[in-house]
RNA sequence: GGCGGCAUGGCCAAGUGGUAAGGCAAGGGUCUGCAAAAUCCUCACCCUCGGUUCGAAUCCGAGUGCCGCCUCCA
């Protein structure tokens, strides 16, 4: 049983197969830090996140690169805007970028690149590309000749013709900041205008363009061919192509062997976007200051709702979707935190034969075609639904359907197997709140004393006080009475 | 205009030839002083029209609708 991806370079699902046995490289397109990260950026960096826990569980050791875009007009504009640096404002917000990520259980990348570090290495690239006539200098710009290449066109299948036939008014030859041959040729470097930052180079001062700093810094970390490129299906055409292009006429072989798309996150059915004003970030939803839904959401909800769709189909994000998972997030909590207590048995308990063998099979079908996260997760509902059922028939009716040692390997199984998504339990997410104990056990005292006497009013009126400030009853056939939080 | 993708119950979403996973919600029964919790049960002619097949949500053709990319974008 072997891992199947779907790859945007054949668009068909193909056996995994790495360049080096049993070591995996992954490189994925970071944030250009200029702002918060929307759930866009959640959804993109949780899918590759999967991707690396998978391979990973799957017994690959992974060295996985993501990169962040410190040079680039948006950062400038922002510095300008505030009268500071692009070093400040991009510390800023990959600062933001970890805060936020972070707490979505995104285990960290091996390395994050940046841009600013790597400006020798860009010069080499462009100096090479120019050497072999791929790359033409004029007046302190340098731009890459995408009809040298002869596979130009081949990831995003589209042909120069084409796109030139077809554009309409988006393709401006005569844009007047632009000096390029021919419309589809794309700045590697750029010639500084005055004011702005700018790096020495042998075309003068300038900065590199959007594309080649992915070339140059996949080659520095990882080598001329990694394994696995990942990124937003938006970044296809031109981001990807054109890393291909400069990558490939350098180096004679694939940049990567296989090209992860994932779909777009999209509000009332279109894309979110910054353009669009229609992003919710991430910071927003985990505050609790997201207008649709002004309370905090939970990040392993947000995890939920991400991972119940497959990775490359749409998102649409709706106030509905989101507490659907917070709801289902709940469900999958529940089994995940038996308490063992009142079960009168011991979480650690040594089990024999590990894990349950038929969940694990069908998880790992699941997610060896293609990363089918939703199926996957219907073997972790299906469990967390037998422990919670388990857990109701021991504690309400003194009955069990399970042994002990079931119940444990089912307990285990769902706990490893969320793992593989990133879904845990996260002890500072268990909110704390100020609510006196011994207060509420006293109010629970005067209402069992109540509920004794049938004095119905008074004890409907103590649930209804508990209840006012986010405490929920639970009565018990024995008279006592369980209490949480709500 | 070109390239690509998607259309499955109230909502979300798997399923790529043998008669529809899972989640959320909803309805009903039991239990309960009443609730809650628990528990049991119920809930899909798979966008349209043709075709292939013993048999199609699944393959082919046509159509309709929606989305992405072609400009910065995860």
């Amino acid at each position: 049983m072997s891992l199947t991806l779907y790859n945007t370079l054949t668009r068909r699902k193909e056996p995994f197969t790495p360049i080096h046995p049993g070591q995996v490289t992954m490189y994925c397109c970071g944030v250009t830090v200029y702002d918060d990260c929307h759930l866009g950026h959640a959804r993109s960096y949780m899918v590759w996140d999967v991707v690396r826990r998978y391979l990973q569980w799957r017994g690959y050791s992974v060295c996985y690169v993501q990169n962040f875009t410190d040079i680039d007009d948006k950062i400038l504009n922002r510095a300008q805007a505030e009268g500071s640096t692009m070093q400040v404002v991009s510390d800023r917000y990959i600062a933001a970028y970890f805060r936020d990520i972070r707490r979505l259980n995104i285990l960290d990348a091996d390395e994050y690149p940046r841009v600013t570090e790597h400006i020798p290495a860009i010069h080499q690239l462009i100096q090479a590309l120019e050497n072999q006539g791929y790359a033409y200098a004029i007046e302190g710009d340098v731009y890459y000749s995408v009809q040298q290449f002869a596979e130009y066109g081949k990831l995003s299948g589209r042909q120069l013709e084409q796109m030139q036939a077809g554009a309409g008014g988006r393709v401006d030859p005569i844009d007047p900041e632009f000096k390029k041959k021919y419309p589809f040729d794309f700045a590697l470097w750029k010639a500084a205008k005055p004011g702005e930052p700018a790096w020495e180079s042998p075309w003068g001062q300038g900065r590199p363009g959007w594309h080649i700093e992915c070339s140059a810094m996949i080659r520095a970390r990882l080598g001329d061919a990694i394994d696995i490129h990942g990124g937003g299906g938006d970044l296809v055409f031109p981001h990807h192509e054109n890393e291909i292009a400069q990558s490939e006429v350098l180096t004679g072989q694939p940049l990567a062997r296989y090209w992860l798309h994932n779909g777009m996150v999209t509000v009332n059915g279109e894309k979110m976007s910054k353009s669009l004003g229609n992003f919710t970030t991430i910071r927003a939803l985990l505050e609790g200051s997201w207008s649709d839904y002004p309370q905090p959401v939970d990040p392993m909800a947000i995890r939920l709702f991400v991972l119940q769709a497959h990775y490359r189909k749409p998102l649409d994000f709706t106030k509905d979707a989101i507490v659907a998972a917070e709801n289902g997030w709940q469900t999958l909590k529940e089994g995940l935190t038996l308490d063992w207590q009142r079960l009168n048995l011991s979480p650690q308990m040594p089990i024999p034969n590990e894990l349950d063998a038929e969940s694990v099979n069908r998880f790992q079908t699941a997610m060896n075609d293609d990363l089918n996260t939703a199926a996957g997760l219907a073997v972790l509902f299906e469990l967390a639904k037998t422990l919670k059922r388990e857990f109701n028939l021991r504690c309400y009716q003194g009955l069990s359907e399970l042994t002990d040692i079931q119940l444990h390997q089912r307990s285990q199984t769902l706990t490893h197997l969320a793992q593989i998504l990133g879904l845990e339990i996260q002890s500072e997410s268990i909110p704390e709140s100020g609510v006196d104990v011994a207060w509420v056990e006293a109010l629970l005292q005067q209402r069992q004393q109540a509920r004794q006497e049938k004095r119905y009013a008074e004890s409907d009126r103590i649930r209804n006080e508990l209840q006012a400030i986010g405490i929920t009853l639970i009565d018990q056939p024995d008279g006592q009475s369980r209490w949480h939080r709500s």
